[in-house]
DNA sequence: CTATTCAGATAGGGATCACTATGTCAAACC
DNA sequence: GGTTTGACATAGTGATCCCTATCTGAATAG
């Protein structure tokens, strides 16, 4: 856009860079309130004033309450199934390594960030109540699962998994693994300690691969 | 048609009857709209309507919007659960009756019930943004959720699983996939299909029994 | 049959909400 | 330096919502 912006020091933020910057901050602002408050039950004045702004700038910078909610859903919604198929990449899955790690992850997830579980329940009811928001929401999240799916092949091709066992298959129960206890640990923290996501993928690796041998008692 | 328990041949229905019948209509909407809408989302007055009734009869039968979700959050919140745990009690897991069955239950609760997974959404939002309902939540969770847990518990020593594996764990995973599986079926059906959940329990059973034998680098 | 009770209907009040019309002041431009 | 532009603030509007006060008519009681 701008040619000659090479100015390093410069103390006060042009129109544009201002604009950015209460942009984000709104959005920041927004994701907070509707996790809190639910999309229906946030209101604009409240997102703006946490913002530190005014309705007028809200207004000036979104379309309204749905174009700021579905902005949301399109670039903050999976950032954390990355972060997991990143961290199942450096670490072989089924090895205490990365079950160690990626229970620490669903922590992180589930107490630290505790806006993120309610956000994206919010996310999930508006895309279900709305079937035209629920296709790209589903092909928002189709990137950042095969991802994990990729990693997830390359290590059961390393372990020496049955042919037949589908990687795709295997990231849907992992993701879905995951959003579940995330849930869970949120309702009854006790329940769901800090060993238990990686102690399931140990289990379910380890099935995958017990499989291979023993005649089962169905032929799929 | 007549009730034979009581008075016989009684073709208008006393008070006390019509009430009893007037709040489970009022109920029984208020679960449709709140799955559709959200609670802040839904209105009284729609939900009066969707059950036949004005205003004044859901005021006469409950103390208000919030007393008529909490009763719904109360009693409506763990059919499911008891459901799949009776499902597993009838087949041994990790076979593959057990296994087709239970993918029929989760395509009846994601496809079928197409309101309930949305409704327990909505309950689960209300609890984590409400603490002391989030208590009385967790303890109407316990009892079905010990139930699954004692027929796990009941099949993890017919299969001869190691004695350090904790029903309790099992139960949780379990009911953390069903729950994850459901919500993805909602958004991408495709990515799980009918035999996906059996499948991964017949992996996470196998995986654990597997277990036995090879010696962990973790012991807990 | 008359009186009483009460489930449910009706109407309205007070509050909140999303959004718009208009104003203001500093940055960008000539 | 004067003019224009546009980001953000302020005030107001119509709609909606939860809840209450009041009313009606039928089921119960005497």
């Amino acid at each position: 856009m701008n040619g000659e912006s090479d100015e390093p020091a410069r103390r006060r933020l042009s129109r544009a860079e201002a604009k950015a910057r209460t942009r984000a901050l709104l959005l920041d602002a927004a994701a907070r309130v509707f996790a809190r408050k639910g999309f229906t039950g946030a209101s604009v004045e409240e997102i703006a004033e946490t913002a530190g702004f005014s309705i007028g700038a809200l207004y000036s910078n979104f379309g309204g309450k749905e174009a700021l909610f579905l902005e949301l859903l399109s670039h903050r919604q999976t950032d954390r199934i990355a972060e997991a198929a990143q961290t199942l990449d450096r670490h072989e899955p089924g090895t205490g390594e990365a079950a160690a790690e990626l229970g620490r992850l669903l922590l992180d997830v589930a107490d630290k960030d505790i806006d993120f579980a309610p956000l994206q329940a919010e996310f999930w009811l508006y895309a279900v109540r709305n079937p035209d928001v629920l296709d790209a929401m589903a092909a928002n999240l189709r990137a950042p699962r095969q991802a994990l799916e990729g990693v997830i092949s390359t290590s059961l091709a390393q372990q020496g998994a049955p042919a037949e066992v589908s990687a795709e298959a295997v990231a849907t129960v992992v993701a879905a693994l995951f959003g579940g206890l995330v849930r869970q640990r949120r309702i009854d923290p006790a329940s769901v300690p800090e060993e238990l996501f990686g102690q399931a993928l140990k289990w379910l690796f380890a099935g995958i691969n017990a499989g291979t041998a023993p005649a089962a008692t169905e032929s799929e």
